[in-house]
RNA sequence: CGGAGUGUGGCGCAGCCUGGUAGCGCAUCUGGUUUGGGACCAGAGGGUCGUAGGUUCGAAUCCUAUCACUCCGACCA
């Protein structure tokens, strides 16, 4: 993409609020979204690029993971929440809407109710079972008091799967599945999000995870065993149908403690060996739960057994918080300078920096460059505006594409362009084939 | 929902106390000089001062109402 001809309303100034997080304040500064109303945003082009992106890895995470996707609308019928008994019970984070037949809707805040529905109507066989369906929809909660930007916004959007089993202990294996999903998909997205033990509602058992991101502007006090930031993700390669693996996937993780302030355990923090007691503050970037017969047993979502028997389906159901992953991210990848972007989800593989677009030799060479980093589906940023050295460093910092090409007449008299890493902040004077073999290795 | 505060060109702000017909910086446009780390000179465009009433000869400024947004606390992907 040229800069020039890209809607990319970079702002040097923003709001003088000092006490407005770095994310949100980065994500005004690059323009990559736009406050419409409380909590509620524009996703700009660039903000767009990262949600799309972010998105995708979560979608070939859980498709790899066994589940399958579909779309839910984000109007729902009030009769349906009735049904389970939470139209009344959810409170006024609902936004409620009657329309012209003074028929009662709302905005979904989730979708238990009319996945159930769905289930229900079509599914009549444990031989359908197991069965996990998600979809990524925008979600509404009116929130009291919406804050840190696209953290805690109104509207917002989710990645949010429903999983059906006979019993619960295959509903615990479809669990041990997202389980170890969302950490390769957290690794994906180059953040390192933590499980921790959360309150498992009505239900009961241990099945109630959250993920949190560690990052100081965190709303959650976090307190954790630092080996348990040191196990790696199951990997590209994990088989999903090991129910062995999948176990061992979360006793790794689970035998050592890691709780939010609300679960927080004293005398089990201090059994840790001093020098491994982590104390931070994290961002809640995804929650999953086991809940049982709550929705099937009011719902009357059943099925019928090898015995011919109905029952009712154990159901799960695994959040990701999408949109506010884009701030989580640029909380735990920041500097200075501007934002750091992980190289899975940045909005452009590289960027490209013409010095002199009008000097001939050089706008040739940088095109070079352009074209060559297109074919090799780096999709990279050119910067090819007449603007002087400081704003265009200054920019490209500030968005903070993981590479950074910057050709100039220095460079190109001596047959080299200096290809500089963002992340590490590293330059080095190179020729083009090998910047564009190095961009393209990573 | 309790407490505090703010609405003035695209953005950031001053002006309000003490009414007299709107200003500064950034950004934008034009011309020129510049050009490897956020340049300079000259000129230009752009605002019914959140909205609605009221007081007044006259309201951004005073009064009333209303809407919106922000921040601090209790709740949440």
């Amino acid at each position: 993409m040229r800069l020039s001809r890209y809607f990319i309303p970079v702002t040097k100034d923003v709001s003088s609020d000092e006490k407005m997080i770095a994310s949100h304040k980065l994500m005004m500064q690059t323009g990559m979204m736009r406050q419409n109303a409380a909590g509620i945003y524009s996703w700009l082009p660039l903000g767009f690029k990262v949600l799309k992106k972010i998105e995708q890895i979560v979608r070939e995470e859980m498709d790899r993971a066994g589940a399958i996707e579909m779309l839910m609308p984000t109007l729902q019928s009030a009769d349906l929440w009735r049904e389970s008994g939470r139209y009344d019970a959810y409170g006024p984070e609902m936004l409620r809407i009657t329309d012209r037949h003074d028929r009662g809707l709302l905005y979904g805040p989730t979708n238990e109710e009319m996945i159930t529905d769905i289930f229900r109507t079509y599914v009549k066989s444990y031989k359908q079972l197991p069965l996990n369906l998600y979809h990524q929809q925008w979600k509404f909660r009116d929130e009291v008091r919406p804050r840190f930007g696209v953290m805690r916004g109104r509207e917002f959007y989710m990645k949010d799967a429903y999983s059906f089993d006979l019993d619960e202990a295959s509903a615990r294996v479809s669990y041990q599945k997202m389980f170890a999903a969302y950490l390769n998909t957290f690794n994906r997205l180059g953040v390192t999000a933590i499980p921790m033990q959360a309150d498992p509602g009505p239900i009961g058992g241990d099945l109630s995870h959250e993920f949190l991101v560690l990052a100081d502007s965190g709303e959650s006090e976090v307190y954790c065993d630092k080996a348990v930031l040191d196990v790696p993700p199951p990997g590209e390669g994990f088989d999903f149908e090991d129910h062995d693996a999948l176990i061992e996937e979360m006793e790794k993780r689970t035998k050592f403690y890691a709780a939010t302030d609300e679960k927080h355990d004293e005398a089990a923090y201090a059994a840790i060996p001093a020098d491994r007691q982590v104390k931070a503050r994290g961002i809640e970037v995804g929650h999953i739960f086991y809940f049982g017969t709550k929705y099937s047993d009011p719902m009357k979502a059943e099925v019928q057994t090898k015995e011919g028997e109905l029952t009712a389906i154990h159901g799960g159901s695994y959040g990701i918080g999408v949109s506010r992953l884009v701030g989580a991210i640029i909380e735990a990848s920041h500097d200075e300078n501007g934002i750091i972007w992980p190289d899975e989800v940045a909005p452009f593989g590289a960027g490209i920096i013409s010095m002199k677009p009008d000097a001939e030799d050089c706008a040739a060479v940088a095109d070079d460059v352009y074209a060559k980093l297109t074919a090799a589906g780096k999709d990279p940023l050119y910067d090819e505006t007449s603007d002087r050295a400081g704003p265009k460093f200054g920019r490209m910092e500030l968005i903070g594409l993981p590479w950074q090409v910057t050709v100039g007449p220095r460079g190109v008299k001596n047959g080299v362009v200096e290809l500089k890493r963002r992340a590490t902040g590293e330059k080095e004077d190179v020729s083009v084939e090998a910047a564009i073999a190095r961009i393209t290795e990573s």
